[in-house]
Order: structure tokens, then sequence, then C-alpha cells
DNA sequence: CGGTTTACTGAAATAAACTTGCAATTAAGT
DNA sequence: ACTTAATTGCAAGTTTATTTCAGTAAACCG
């Protein structure tokens, strides 16, 4: 949702993880946050760095990203192009929601729902699983690409 | 599930389906419709490749596991790693079903249960999308991997 | 401040998954 | 068999992502 008022925030937070582990605040890993707050869908490395037009290298953008998801900053999403996308992980789903994405324009809406979790606690006791989560994606045609 | 049976089915399947479309029932497909009736979880083109031992080129794998996904003999799954793979499509489940994969070792499980059929309903109606369907894939860690 | 340490970056090389072009092969119809 | 065109193999090319290493610049300290 609104990730477009929590720059400062992100930020903030990026100051806290990152105090006292060897770790230094950097004009890309900056300016990388502060692109993805401003993106309404999870967007690949290669989009932030045209973006960013030559501020910083792609491989920087690169681990950057890898950086900031290990630091639970940014989360990776996968729509089945094999190309990594990621998101700015808000405050108020922890980064755990869903996306509807039109396989003809590859439009994405970002969806709220999910199943009951005591579906995941099932499959997790059966199969001796712990700390279960999930990925999932909805796949369809919007309404724009429905021309018949 | 139980794919160990019905490798004659599946043949048959593929003569049924490539008969009067300018398509030719060859070895390499034959031979790779068969070792993914003995694989009980999803398998990359590499694992078919090198399973099938110099039987024809990596290339003819990518090619043959296309066209078998495009007339819905196979279907295309993505753990998160880059690396697309792939099963046989069984009549009892025409393909949708889910994975519980282990973060550590990288077990698979095959899930049979699914969330409740209305959620994907709801989501289609609410944002005009049509033919909506979903990838979803458990991680977690395996009992075996869970050593603390 | 100015100096030191060492994490970080850029550029090029590498890796891995997958695709494409084209000549040689082979399945399938007659 | 003969013919036709789909399919294959091989080489080369893409795309995505990682690694190496020398140069750069944060952060800490006096």
């Amino acid at each position: 949702m609104a990730h477009s008022h929590s720059h400062e925030h992100d930020l903030i937070d990026l100051r806290a993880k990152l105090r006292g582990k060897d770790r230094r605040i950097t004009k890309p890993r900056e300016e990388i946050l502060e692109l993805l707050g401003k993106e309404d869908h999870p967007v690949t490395a290669k989009f932030i760095h045209e973006k960013l037009s030559g501020a910083c290298d792609l491989v920087t953008v690169y681990r950057s990203l890898k950086l900031l998801e290990s630091m639970s900053l940014v989360k990776r999403f996968n729509f089945g192009d094999n190309t990594a996308r990621f998101e700015l992980i808000s405050s108020t789903d922890h980064g755990h929601h869903h996306h509807l994405i039109c396989k003809v324009c590859r439009t994405v809406v970002e969806i709220d729902e999910c199943f009951d979790p005591s579906l995941e606690s099932k499959i997790a006791k059966r199969h001796g699983f712990q700390n279960v989560t999930h990925e999932l994606e909805f796949f369809g045609i919007c309404s724009s690409c429905q021309t018949t």
C-alpha cells in the first residue's frame, strides 16, 4: 500500500539496522531505498539501475538489494519470469502480501487477502517442518486485456 | 503422487495431442516424458539431461519441455532459485498442487491441500480479472535440518 | 579537522539458465 | 522408398546474477 510517506522512516530503519554491524550507510543504499519507497509494486534490479540512471553500477544494485533483503528491509518476489523483483517491506504487513499479475500485459495488483493461517500450521505439523512460510501469487487476465 | 504406473498413458496422450498438428513423436520427447513419469518431484532441465546421459542435447530438453508444457502434459514450477522445474501433469489433480520445500536441504514434499477456491474467485471479481489461477509454494525447515 | 582502517564500489570477468540460427537429420505422409 | 518439413545438435548469443580485485569513501579516533 502507501509507501509514499515513509521514506524518512526507512532511512532511520536502515541506520538503526546498520549500526554496530561493521556496515556503512552509503549513497547507493539510500537511493535504492528511497526509490523503492516511491514504487507501488516489486521492481527488478535492472529497473532500479535504469531509474537511478548511472548513480551507481548495476552490480551495486544487486549487492545492495541482497543486503537490504538480509536486513529485512526489502522483500524478494518471484513472478515466474526468472527475474527477481524487490519491494520495500511495509511496517503494516511486514512484507507478507501477494500479487495479482495479468498474464498478458503484466500489470500488477497488490493483494491484501490471504488464506487462513491454519492451513499452513496444519501442513507444517503434518510433515514435521518448522518456520513454514509461503510464496503465493495470482495470475489472470486483467479487464483491459479481456478483448475476447 | 503415483506417477509410476502411467507411462504408457502419457505416451498415448502425447500421440493424441501431437496428431494433426504438424508435430512429431520423437525419441527425446518420449524419453523425457518417461523419465518425468518416474520422478516424484519437479526436476530441472539439467537434471533431465544428466539422467538421460547424452541421449539428446540439453537444448533439446529445453525445447521439448516447452512443447510438452504448451500441450499441458507437463507443468513448470518455480522454487525461487532461478531455475525452472518440471513435473508430469497427473490426471488426478490436473497439475494443480503445491510443494513444501526445506530451505536448508531443499527436500521437496508434495502437498495436496489448498486454500478455499472462493478466495480466488473473490480476488478475481474484485479486480475484474478472468481465468485467475495461482502459484503457491511453502518453505520451511524439515525435521532432519532442525538440529538447532 | 586530518589520518587510519576497512567496508564498499566499479569494471571486467565469470557463472548459470535459457534461447536462437543454421545445417544436418529424421519422422510421417504418399 | 521418396519427399517434405519438423526436429535435432552444435555453436554462439542472451539474460540474470555473482565473483574478483584494485581504487574509493564511510566511520571512527585522536
